[in-house]
DNA sequence: TTGAAAGCGCTACCAT
DNA sequence: ATGGTAGCGCTTTCAA
C-alpha cells in the first residue's frame, strides 16, 4: 500500500502539500493539485483511516446502536438503518454498528477507544439508563426517541402525540363518535418505550378535546392477543365504529379476525393504522395510515449530528409532524348513525 | 484522555510493559500486571484504536456488507446482521455496515483505507461483481451465499439443494404424489440470486429421483401474484396435493388464497416452507418447514473470517445441513388417495 | 522479567 | 503557494 510520502514523492512535492490537496485546507495552485492527482489516481492511494484518525483526532464514523433483537418492530429498524447508512455516506462517514444489549458498556467501549465521532441511539427508554453515560462522553449523541431527561442531547422523532390527534381527527372529521386503540404490546409499555406513552396521552387528550367516546388497551402479538384486546374494547364501550392501531404486529391478525367476525373494513368499522407506508398497503383492505417516516428521522439523526459535529447549532428536540394518508380503511358515518 | 504513557507513570512501568500487560504477547509479574491494571482501573484508560490500528496493522473491526433494499427479506437480513454482529463482539471485534449498493467501490474504500480486517458479504448474485474486487484486496472474505466461481473464497450457506430434497423427501414420505413449487419472485430468479437456482436445481433432480410428478413456478409478491402463480401450478398439473413454498413473502397471501378457495391445510392440501422458525409459527396454521438458520450463518461467517486472520485452515465452501421441522401443515395421504 | 526507542502514516503548525 | 517536521498513541523489535 502506498503512503502519502510515496504520493509525495511521484509528485515532487512536500507529503503536507498531498494532504492539503486531499483535505483542501489551503489553496493549491492548479498545476501542483493537478501533479498530486495523477499520483494519487497511479499509485491507487488510499489513505490509513487509523493514521488520519490519530493525527486528526476524527475518525469519521459514527455508532448506531440498534435493537437487534427479533421481538421489536423489524422493518422499522431497519428502515432507520437503511436511512443512517445512507445519509452517513453522504457525509463522507461510515456507520458502525452496535447492539443495544452491550448497553452502556458498549457506548463506553467505542466512545472512549475513539472509534466515532458520535453516536446515534434507537429504541430509547423513558429513563435510559445509557442517558448519564452519554452525557459523559466528549463524543455528541443524537437519540431517536424522546426519554424522559434528554436535556442537553438531541432528539429526533415522529410526534406520536400528534399522530394520534390526527388519527383521532380525522376519524372524528368523518363522523366517528365510538373509538378503540389497538395499543402496542404491554411489553412495549413495560419497557417504557416513550412512543407508547407519547401516543396514548395524546390519544386520551385528543378524546377530550374532540368530545369522543375512546377506550384504549395494549394488545399482546398473535391472534390470540388480538382476540382478547378486541373483546375488551367492546365490552368497555358498545358500538366502537371506529378503531386506531398502533401495533404493527397486531394488524394482520386484527384484519383476519374483524373479517372472520363478519366486520367489514370499511363499512361495519374505519380503521387508521400508525406504520410504515408500505406495510398499510401490503394489507388485504389498504389503510388509511400515519406514516412512520423512519427514513426522514434517520437521515435527521445523521443531519443533526453532522451540525453537532462541526459546531453548529441545533435542535435539541425536533419532532417530525405526522402526516394521514387515505386510503380505503376509513368510511364516513352519516349523521343518522352517529 | 489518559494514555499509555500516563499508565505507565502511574504504574511505575514503562509503556511497553502495559502494552505487554494488555495483549498478553509476554510473561509479565503478578505484581507488576496488577499494579499496572490498577492504573488502568483508575485512570479509566481506554486505547486509542486509530494508534492501535496504525501500530498494529489491526483494527479489529470487520465490514459486513448487506442488502439494505426493503425489496429483501428483511427478517431475514435482520437475524443474519444479529449474528454476526454477535459473534464478532465474542471475538473483540466491532462490525462496520456498509450497504450493498456503494458496490464494488465500497469495499475497496474500506479495504484500502485499512478501516476493517475481513469482509463478510450477503446477497451474493451468480456471477457478482464484487468477487473479482474482492481477490484483490489484502483483507479476506466470507461470502453468506454461493456465486458462481468462488475459488478461493470462503463461502457459507445453507445447503438449499439438500434443503428441496429434503421438502420433497418429506412430502413423498407422507404419499404424496403430485407437488407444487411456488418460488421466489422472478425479480430473485432475475438477480440471479444463488440460493434460487440451488434450491430448484435441487427440486427437479429430487423430483426424478423419487419418481415425483412436480411443477414450479416463481411467484410475484402480493395476493396478485399468489393467484397467478397457484392458478399456473393448477394448470399445468391436476390434483395437486402438497406445495413446497420457498418464498417468505408470498406465504402470507398463499394461505389466504387457499383458505378463500376452500382448500384446507393440512386436509386438501400440504404446505412445506422454507423460512424462518418464527414465521413458520407466526402463520394461522404452523407450518411444517425447512428453517433458513440465519443465526448459525452468520456466526459461522464470522468465524471463518477469524480463523483466515489467524492464518488457520478454512473450509471454503460450507453448506449447512437443513433442518425440517414438522408442524401442522402436512398429512399422510393413504394409499387409495394415490 | 522489563525498558528504550524506532516507527506506523498522517495532519497541522511554523516557516518561507 | 509550498515545504519541513513534530507529534498523534500505540506496538514491537532490540537490548539488558
Amino acid at each position: 500500500m502506498p503512503t502519502i510520502n510515496d504520493v509525495a514523492k511521484a509528485a515532487g512535492v512536500s507529503p503536507s502539500t498531498v494532504s492539503y490537496v486531499l483535505s483542501g485546507r489551503r489553496p493549491i495552485s492548479a498545476e501542483t493539485r493537478a501533479r498530486v492527482q495523477a499520483a494519487i489516481a497511479e499509485l491507487g492511494f488510499h489513505p490509513h483511516a487509523g493514521a488520519r484518525a490519530l493525527a486528526s483526532s476524527k475518525t469519521n464514523v459514527i455508532a448506531l446502536v440498534a435493537p437487534l433483537r427479533v421481538d421489536v418492530n423489524v422493518p422499522v429498524i431497519m428502515q432507520f438503518a437503511t436511512a443512517v447508512v445512507t445519509a452517513a455516506r453522504s457525509y463522507n462517514h461510515d456507520v458502525l454498528l452496535l447492539t443495544k444489549d452491550e448497553g452502556t458498556a458498549g457506548l463506553e467501549r467505542v466512545a472512549h477507544s475513539t472509534m466515532v465521532d458520535a453516536l446515534i441511539l434507537m429504541d430509547l427508554e423513558r429513563d435510559d439508563l445509557r442517558i448519564p453515560a452519554l452525557r459523559r462522553l466528549k463524543q455528541p449523541s443524537v437519540l431517536i426517541g424522546l426519554p424522559a431527561d434528554h436535556t442537553g442531547i438531541a432528539c429526533v422523532d415522529l410526534d406520536f402525540g400528534a399522530a394520534a390527534r390526527e388519527a383521532l381527527s380525522h376519524l372524528a372529521g368523518h363522523g366517528h363518535r365510538r373509538i378503540g386503540l389497538v395499543g402496542p404490546s404491554p411489553a412495549v409499555y413495560k419497557r417504557q418505550t416513550t412512543y407508547a406513552d407519547r401516543f396514548l396521552t395524546g390519544f386520551l387528550d385528543a378524546s377530550v378535546d374532540l368530545g369522543l367516546r375512546t377506550v384504549t388497551h395494549p394488545c399482546e402479538p398473535g391472534a390470540e392477543g388480538v382476540r382478547s384486546c378486541m373483546a375488551d374494547l367492546d365490552a368497555e364501550l358498545d358500538g366502537i365504529t371506529a378503531l386506531v392501531v398502533h401495533n404493527e404486529e397486531a394488524l394482520r391478525p386484527l384484519l383476519d379476525l374483524l373479517h372472520a367476525t363478519g366486520r367489514r373494513i370499511p363499512e361495519d368499522i374505519s380503521v387508521v393504522a400508525v406504520c410504515p407506508r408500505d406495510v398499510a398497503t401490503a394489507m388485504p383492505v389498504a389503510l388509511t395510515s400515519i406514516d412512520i417516516p423512519a427514513h426522514d428521522v434517520g437521515t435527521l439523526a445523521v443531519e443533526t449530528a453532522m451540525r453537532l459535529l462541526d459546531g453548529r447549532s441545533v435542535e435539541y428536540t425536533r419532532l417530525l409532524a405526522p402526516s394521514l394518508v387515505e386510503r380505503d380503511s376509513c368510511r364516513e358515518i352519516s349523521a343518522s348513525h352517529r
